[in-house]
DNA sequence: CACGCGTGGAC
DNA sequence: TGTCCAAGCGT
């Protein structure tokens, strides 16, 4: 069994930070250590991968290149900025916290994890990343990485999924932490999580800290760290109506306290609440059946016709909806005025933040099979 | 506390 | 195909 003794600490350290200075990967926000431009990252990374964050993290600071600019820019460009990368609320919650920062901190950084994690959008580990990165304070910054490399070092058997372990993460780094160097020290772990101890396919045999890592030393690896299973995600189905007019085509803006809220989409039907309204439903009623939802909605009459196309199928965090295309060709425009949307022709759609499930709904409706006669 | 919230990569 | 994972946070 390790003791992790003050020497055995500080030989930890040394192997780590050893490691790190001639290893560490040389990403776009690692020039400098300005708060800006670690905590833009910082949040682009949650949940997300590196390779996906760079492009992203290179055009926003183009866009945004300050916390002035962040503060100051319009929702449409910001979510636009975002489109594709998920989670669209961490972009409305930064540009929250960059208002927040200039209104009631006269622009000026908190220092501290526990200052920091005021902001909106900054919570335990994100704090932790800024102060340790950016301001050099000794505090842990635990993400999946942290939960991973310690549990397995440590053969810490807590659920990381349970709210409650972060703090038993927290407690243990805070003695192992290097409090010369807590920045690299954090980065250096989590560079090691996406390394020689990544989740799948580790190579531990080669990893600088093995002699410190006692489930590998036992031959546990794959017992750590213990996490409880997610849940399934829920079907859902939908309509998605593609509505042509002289003009262009209908678009909706999610409303935003629903999924994918404030970006653009074709107007959506929700199929499972259809079929409970209409239990008897059947492929000739249809049509007529959304047709008169729809006008009732918008006062818009419309033709609807099933496209010749495959369901569309995409899968959330929690849901995995199922949506059937049905088109129409309105041959005069349309009354919009109880239409709650926007009309956007082919070259509008750059300006309109899609997510992927529109991409997916434009592109598998342009693939439609034309039916001959 | 448990759950909602996106997407793409790896296998 | 499905499943799990990736620098989490707000409610």
């Amino acid at each position: 069994m390790i003791e992790w003794s003050k020497t055995t600490i500080k030989e930890f350290q040394t192997s780590l930070l050893g490691w790190y200075d001639e290893n560490h990967r040389d990403l776009p926000w690692r020039h400098d250590q300005d708060p800006y431009h670690i905590w833009v990252s910082e949040i682009m990374l949650q949940q997300t991968q590196v390779n996906t964050v760079i492009p992203y993290y290179e055009r926003f600071m183009r866009l945004f290149p300050s916390v002035e600019k962040l503060a100051q820019a319009p929702e449409e460009q910001l979510l636009k900025a975002w489109e594709g990368l998920g989670y669209y609320s961490r972009v409305r919650n930064m540009q929250r916290a960059a208002q927040q920062l200039l209104q009631d901190y006269d622009g000026k950084w908190p220092q501290t994890k526990t200052g920091l994690q005021e902001l909106v959008g900054i919570g335990p580990y994100t704090a932790g990343a800024i102060a340790s990165i950016a301001f050099n304070q000794p505090e842990p910054a635990v993400d999946g990485n942290a939960f991973r490399v310690f549990s397995q070092l440590l053969e810490i058997e807590a659920d990381i999924t349970k709210p409650q372990t972060r703090g038993i993460f927290e407690t243990v780094i805070r003695k192992i932490i290097s409090k010369d160097r807590p920045g690299d020290f954090n980065q250096a772990i989590m560079d090691l999580g996406a390394s020689f101890m990544t989740a799948k396919n580790s190579d531990n045999a080669h990893s600088p800290v093995r002699q410190f890592n006692q489930a590998y030393l036992d031959g546990r690896l794959d017992e750590f760290p213990v996490r409880s299973k997610r849940l399934k995600p829920v079907d859902k189905h939908y309509f998605a109506l593609v509505i042509k007019t002289p003009q262009g085509y209908l678009f909706q803006q999610r409303a935003s306290n629903e999924l994918l809220a404030k970006l653009w989409t074709f107007p959506l039907i929700d199929g499972d609440k259809l079929k409970e309204e209409y239990p008897d439903l059947n492929e000739d009623t249809l049509s007529k059946t959304i047709e008169s939802k729809f006008a009732a909605e918008t006062e818009i009459k419309t033709d609807l016709q099933l496209v010749d196309a495959p369901v569309v199928k995409h899968t959330f965090t929690h849901q995995k909806w199922h949506v059937t295309l049905m088109s129409t060709e309105l041959q005069d425009q349309p009354d919009l005025s109880h239409f709650a949307g926007q009309i956007a022709n082919v070259e509008q759609f750059t300006t309109l933040a899609w997510p992927t499930l529109q991409k997916k709904l434009w592109s598998a409706y342009q693939k439609r099979q034309i039916k001959l006669f």
